[in-house]
DNA sequence: AGCTAAAATGTAATCCATTACATTTTAGCT
DNA sequence: AGCTAAAATGTAATGGATTACATTTTAGCT
């Protein structure tokens, strides 16, 4: 493999000249510049990006720290991170972490020794102060999980409201006994889901009953499982505000293994918007993320960081929207 | 940033030395070794990884080429490569081509600039030459598409066979009208599949009719809309073989919408077992892909060229499982 | 032609770990 | 003690692009 000297001799040049070819042709004469990538041309030579990486302590690579590549909304996130990323020259390396705090710090290592240029966490256990820390010193972007009291860079929706929103839709359809399904309550987002809802509930002067609301983990079998408990109440709630698409899938089929239906009997509401969402029936009524669009935002705000510019906004809260479909029987809005 | 040359100042020993206690402990001494692993401490030092990379022209990198993340096959794959990676010290870098070939040698580019110490292709649109070429040259692995006459490592699942025993058993459930969606024909993948569908009837004395054959892409939409033509004909199928699920369940949804069951009207079987199939009402009868341990099983093969051992065995084919649900109607095997 | 500022090019140091080869130290033996 | 083989350590070259700084060339002007 020829290197760049080769290539500067046989162009009788010095490498400087060779270097400036590539990375900033407009230096160089015309005539000058023809002859070297004649010889470019000639010998087949292709920079060593090692060296280069090397040389300029930058690897045009980012991270993306991800609990679980698997889990659906995620794919799209990246997808939306991959598609800035790759615009811009850079690459995207995947971190999983299997929930795995102890491999999240793994990956921050790989950000201190350089590694990668920056890195974006989709969602975390971290310790705040090591979140903290980080941001402070390296190129990093927070999404999904917006954490208050943080000062580091955000891409998020509002969680808050947007739990709000899916409850009210229960109540202007006339639901007043609204279950809700959370998701693990050791997270923030859970914790803010379960919020909007309370709020909800409160600025209508109903009582938050705590029969009514239960503790799922995001999967469809905790759906399942909680509507269970629900209908074996006394007095069952007549709408359930489930804190993602899988369990409210879950919850539906619950539903419907008691002979009762969905919308008629029991009102479902989810949230994320999830593809297989509009293929379930009944076709689920949900609060979309624009999850492509906060892959993009994420590594747009990354990228500036990466290249110092300063952040007029740290953090950015994107709007979600109420999709209506057929889980909760309402044609309007 | 502390380097190896202050380290070794500070221990009293030559960067050789160091370097040996990084990388091959046993080969010193005890005695300097501590005296080493202190000045490390001391000065907090880390290698420079860019550095080790550059000397060593490898980069414990490896690249996965897929045509989408968001395609539901995919995510499972990447996270069984993902898991073997990591216990062996790789990263996993994404490339996604967005189902465009010039991406996919972009990232061959990657490949020959040492970027990356591997690739793993997951399905693919390039050349057999090309393809062959790069193969003989660096640590390539295809997984899922298997092309017959390329002598190149591949995982994947025999998908004639895997048809025909999914034809097989609606033929073995008594239909003898059966009709296919197809996948892209211009995939190997897609022709295989119809393949499979094609022996299984002839073995069956069944004549091939082209009108029970249509062409969809893999979507659900045109699950929809090439069951819709069937359900035109004259003599519609009273079964069908759809090349995955997606395009199932958007056949089982147009014959729901043409107020029929399924599967007492018209029996559907799948292809891939994706998350969803299970949820989804009724239950996809299908053919699973043990996408994990295909993924698993291509980051063994491509470790193994990595490491330049010579492979048995270049080709591996891994076992699927007809899993029967409800879309089909039976209950025994 | 002669001068100057700007443009173009060259020189050589730099980034830092790795490793082939050379040298020194140690251990085991008579 | 003296010898040898083995173990431990050191020396210094190497990988290849980048770039600050120095030098040369060019263009524009009087």
């Amino acid at each position: 493999m020829a290197n760049m000297t080769d290539v500067a001799k046989l162009a009788n040049v010095s490498t400087a000249t060779v270097s400036r070819v590539i990375q900033n042709p407009e230096a160089v004469k015309e005539k000058t510049r023809v002859k070297v990538l004649q010889a470019i041309e000639e010998l087949n030579y292709q920079p060593n990006i090692l060296a280069r990486y090397f040389r300029r302590t930058e690897t045009k690579t980012i991270l993306v720290v991800v609990p679980s590549i698997m889990n659906n909304v995620f794919p799209q996130m990246i997808a939306g991170i991959d598609l800035v990323a790759n615009q811009s020259g850079y690459k995207v390396l995947l971190g999983n972490t299997y929930q795995d705090p102890e491999k999240a710090y793994s990956y921050i290592e790989e950000l201190k020794q350089k590694q990668v240029d920056g890195m974006i966490l989709l969602t975390t256990r971290l310790d705040n102060d090591v979140i903290t820390d980080i941001a402070d010193r390296y190129p990093v972007v927070l999404t999904s999980d917006f954490i208050e009291g943080l000062n580091v860079p955000t891409v998020a929706i509002d969680n808050i409201s947007s739990s709000r929103e899916a409850v009210e839709h229960l109540l202007r359809l006339g639901h007043c006994r609204i279950g809700m399904i959370t998701g693990p309550l050791n997270s923030l987002l859970s914790r803010d889901r379960l919020k909007g809802y309370r709020q909800a509930l409160l600025a209508n002067d109903i009582a938050i009953e705590s029969v009514l609301i239960q503790e799922g983990d995001h999967t469809y079998e905790s759906g399942y499982n909680q509507m269970n408990k629900f209908l074996a109440l006394e007095k069952p709630p007549t709408a359930i505000f489930a804190a993602n698409d899988s369990m409210a899938m879950g919850a539906i089929k619950a539903v419907k293994d008691q002979n009762m239906k969905v919308p008629e009997d029991v009102a479902v509401v989810g949230f994320d918007n999830i593809q297989f969402s509009e293929i379930f029936e009944p076709a689920l009524t949900t609060i979309a993320q624009p999850l492509i669009e906060m892959g993009k935002q994420s590594m747009e705000l990354l990228l500036k960081q990466i290249k110092g510019d300063s952040l007029k906004k740290k953090q950015l809260v994107l709007d979600t929207k109420l999709i209506i479909r057929d889980s909760c029987g309402s044609k309007q809005v």
